[in-house]
DNA sequence: CGATTTGTTTGAGCAAGATCAAAGATATCT
DNA sequence: AGATATCTTTGATCTTGCTCAAACAAATCG
């Protein structure tokens, strides 16, 4: 992917030499010229769990690159009924293109670290780069892919199945090997209350399904907020994948 | 949208002229050239209620235009429970572009009419036009803004709530105006089975719902398939739009 | 056209998960 | 460190929607 991975050009910032926007991530189209374009109009920042990105409804006005951390997109009723529509993890893009407002809240649902430009930088590298726009499509159907699958959890899936899927989400982002039997070390990106909001559950049954795993020896909590997957293979069958 | 709104092209085919996908659909992103280069290797064909278009896993071979007719997408888990993650209407454009098999089976709802390519061309004609390509990237995020809109409707949406969103998405379909107590007389798509894969729910509560907003007085069936709502604005209140 | 198949409605009882309530842990702040 | 606020766990009870069962209606077929 990277196009330029073995000379390496000095005018490219040192932000962007390592970093995974450009080796996995929507950077990884461009060429050094336009890298280091976009490069000048970009910022990074560290934001704290809680931030907001792009409000439901609201103009969109930035796009970023997810460094670090998590990102949850969000829709929620008039009453306060809330829904989880996405996660976003390094290196996904952020920000809904050729949309003048955005249909769902993109909030830091850990401490993350973004690089940020602004539209209209963005939108004149798309008009000049075919390999990031078809990126861009690339990863627009892949979320389409997920929004489908993760449907058919919603739906039909019952309460334990909806966290052993949620843990293998978890668990299976960076591609991780499992044999039958493999432990798992894992970092949970949310909090009991959105894991509820991400599986339509409430927060209770999220602690009692969680519990009842811890008790079952399949997983071991180390903290709240860490556990080890105790059996991979398991937790497959309990997902029903 | 229609590039060639005024001079008509003798070699244009009698079967594109009037077609909702060259008015509405991906064909009117074309030129006249290409369009009957695509014509040439399209064919139009009348399918009935439970024909598969492409099977879950499946090799992609064929894309078609829905010229008419609803086209569900299901999901199945590997016990026989079913989610219907998208339904496609004229003139959407039915194929996982840059997939090489299906996340998804693709199955006639109704009697459908369909134009149909083989996967070949179609990829030449989105090599060759950066207008269909930006028109299949528009598509792509319409279909991702609904399955998340969705998850919502299925994740925290009650049995009432959902049947009533149901309605109203079948209704909204032609966009139709609706003040406050307009009648939409609605054909629906799907059977009361289908209804429940689509809403998560079972054939009775979905048959239960329905009776109770014909006894309210607020839809009347003239057939099975066959309604008429009486007051959209209460439905969207009811379904928390 | 009656018979059979398929799809729909309705009822009764049950259970998964929600709600309400309170105690226990962990993190945060001064 | 101690106090406060927040998050999580656990328990008891209730409700929504599911399951099972049977009647009913509408299509399809010989």
């Amino acid at each position: 992917m990277n196009i330029q991975a073995n000379i390496s050009n000095p005018d490219i910032p040192e932000r962007c030499r390592y970093c995974v926007a450009r080796r996995h991530g929507i950077c990884g189209t461009l060429d050094d010229d336009q890298l280091i374009a976009l490069s000048r109009h970009a910022t990074q920042r560290k934001v704290g769990p809680g931030t907001t990105l792009v409000g439901d409804g609201e103009a969109i006005a930035i796009f970023s690159n997810v460094l670090a951390g998590t990102i949850k997109l969000t829709k929620t009723l008039a009453d306060g009924r809330q829904q989880i529509v996405g996660l976003q993890f390094a290196p996904d893009f952020v920000g809904s293109l050729f949309r003048v407002t955005s249909s769902c809240t993109a909030e830091a649902a850990t401490k993350a670290m973004l690089c940020t430009f602004p539209k209209a930088v963005v939108e004149r590298m798309i008009a000049e780069s075919p390999r990031l726009r078809s990126r861009l499509m690339e990863q627009a159907l892949k979320e389409l892919d997920e929004a489908r699958s993760w449907m058919l959890t919603l739906a039909q899936k019952t309460a334990s199945e909806k966290i052993a899927s949620f843990l293998l989400l978890i668990a299976g982002r960076p591609g991780a090997a499992h044999g039958p039997g493999t432990r798992v070390a894992v970092e949970l990106p949310l909090s009991r209350g959105e894991i509820g909001d991400f599986l339509g559950m409430t927060i209770e049954t999220v602690s009692r399904q969680l519990t009842r795993l811890s008790k079952n020896g399949m997983i071991r909590f180390q903290s709240r907020r860490r556990l080890v997957i105790n059996d991979i293979s398991y937790l497959e069958r309990c997902a029903r994948l």
